[in-house]
DNA sequence: CCGTAACCGAGACGGTACGTCACGTCTTGAG
DNA sequence: CTCAAGACGTGACGTACCGTCTCGGTTACGG
């Protein structure tokens, strides 16, 4: 007997190898070409595939960049070097450290400049990348909160603004830094982002404003 | 007496009023078509100009979409509302709101995504748009130590890491809000975002985490 | 006993019905869409049958289509009239009926067409079609020879190169017609060329030269 | 001042050599791959032209082989031999010369059968190719007349449907020869041919049937 | 009456060519 | 020397069929 969500459909089946072949492929081209001379064409015949299979699986250029891309964040980890400050600066070093890959700098932006104005890129973007590492700050904050660091959450839905909020500066800043200022992030900005984030701008530290 | 880089060139001189209605239209296309289906053929013909005219004067499509979407940004300005939290406030409700433009969001995030594999590019990027208003962060922080908000600067360098850090900080933040999260960056996401920032994640609050 | 070539080989055996199924569907695909629109796929659909099933049996377009196209020319008969002239006339009008089908137009000029680059198909083509339908000169001959219109054969091989030659005359002329002057091979023009072709250009007749 | 038909048209002019260039590869490509292979990326790539270049002056496959095997026809002369049988004799050797050459047995036919389905096409072969030689008729029969082996015309629309007729019958039987029975049309068979289309099949003769 | 070999449908596969689009350059005639 | 117009070579697009293959499953002989 079948499941009823794949009743072991007819014909030949896809091969899994193909998928793992063309992600690969297309994070290589990403690194060597970047993402506006990045051709489907190419990718297919890096990964040994024709080109109609990559077009069975994917729509578009878009779709497959998000994937390729995301699976490069899932690597990411919340050490426990024991402060919530000390936490925070050890993800985001690793957070620079994938924007530092050409294979992400390329994509990402591309990827987001294109969702701007194709709401199911956004969602798959959304679903891929965004939601899947909100959990970096969901563990970061109840790590924190049993240290007590920080006081619990008032309410729930409060609680995910604020989570929501916390990642868009954290990873907006990053971002901002490596890619739109073009500097490292390297371990001495870390450092000071974090101060900034945790204590504020107006509690004066050794480099407060 | 003529200027040495521009001898009173022999022949018809440019046209002045094609620039600026290439610039127009260029904007419009992104509106309506958006960074990857905007084709400077297309941005000529709305120009009411050649082809040739266009490629005369800028090198490419990434070029012209820099100096088109660079103009948007020249329009913000520091309110001053009393505070230091209630000026930054302000500006990022301006900057939200340019954000929330499509000629912008759909340009901003390609060109970027373009510089990381173009040095030129991220130059003029870097001249154009964010050397250009980092003057909002010198001049709100020089109006808070005036209002006593903030501490004095301790070195000169060190100003400069801060400043820098601030505004990918707030530009950081309100760009990943608006493109990656796609959500908006209202007046109550502001508020929250201004409250952390000054006063940081660890510092309880109304609704503090 | 079974023939060598086909030793009741083991296994199930091949569906009869697909093939009338297949050359029927091949000659409705080609009502529809004519040769060069009717693709080995489409044909396989509306005979509801696998492609392998189809590429079992035929190696290809042409090999199919001039199986399809065979069938219908079998239907011709040489009536008997009373003259020569008025056999000729007969059998001429069915083989202008046949070539007003579309099937028939799409379908005969290809494979011919085809068949100049090919030698198997050539003499598929020769079996199926021209050899086969040559029995109605040879017929016709005879008859008119029964009747004293014509004189006996003087000699066997040439009696077959007259035959021959009759033959192209009589096709040749109604396929230029038809196809490529693209007239309708009519009652009025199947008289005229029957009378040129039984007495000749230089003979004065209502309509002569 | 400019003609009204082409009042100088602004831009770059179309280049003469290509045309040219296109249908002699187009010819070449004939010769070695026939119709079916024939692809027009190839054919641009022969004539040192972008597939674009060949797309903005033919609609397709089909309009670019009709042009290309036109010209094979326009080299066919009417000789002068004395008489009329001597006459298409020596108009129907040369035909049959121009369809041994395999650019205009690969080309030829599958016009035509795709003609069958388009309007334009068929148009387009009937101007090109079948009226332009339809003058070889038209002189034969005059220089027949004056010399007295043909009556003058009954009437002028009569005259012209046997013109068309006898066209037919000619063209179609060395076609016919040619390509559907595939043998050679050598001289002995234009002998016998000429002898039957003039004399008629009734008319006894050295190897009359 | 059971195994097995060839059949069947479905559909994914590596290819090839399609006809279109935009690129950035070049070639006109006019100003 | 610039301008509008538009043809040019180039190269990628996304689609359509090709003919092959790999599945799970069926059918009818022959042991």
């Amino acid at each position: 007997m079948q499941s009823r969500t794949r009743p072991t459909r007819a014909g030949r089946p896809r091969s899994a190898a193909a998928d793992a072949a063309i992600l690969a492929a297309t994070r290589t081209a990403l690194v060597e070409l970047g993402w506006s001379r990045l051709t489907l064409g190419d990718v297919a015949a890096r990964a040994g595939v024709a080109k109609t299979t990559l077009y069975r699986r994917w729509a578009g250029k878009n779709e497959l960049v998000v994937d390729a891309v995301a699976e490069l964040f899932d690597e990411l980890r919340l050490p426990d070097r024991g402060s919530l400050a000390a936490d925070i600066e050890g993800v985001v070093l690793q957070f620079a450290a994938i924007l530092a890959r050409p294979e992400a700098r390329s994509g990402l932006m591309a990827v987001v400049a294109e969702s701007t104005r194709d709401e199911a890129l956004r969602e798959r973007i959304r679903t891929s990348i965004v939601d899947r590492q909100k959990r970096l700050v969901l563990e970061g904050r109840a790590r924190a909160q049993s240290r007590g660091e920080l006081p619990p959450e008032p309410a729930p839905e409060e609680a995910d603004r604020t989570a929501d909020l916390i990642f868009d500066m954290v990873a907006g800043a990053v971002v901002h830094r490596t890619l739109v200022s073009a500097e490292p992030a390297d371990e001495e900005w870390v450092r000071s982002f974090v101060r900034v984030l945790v204590t504020g701008l107006a509690t004066p530290g050794p480099s407060g404003m």
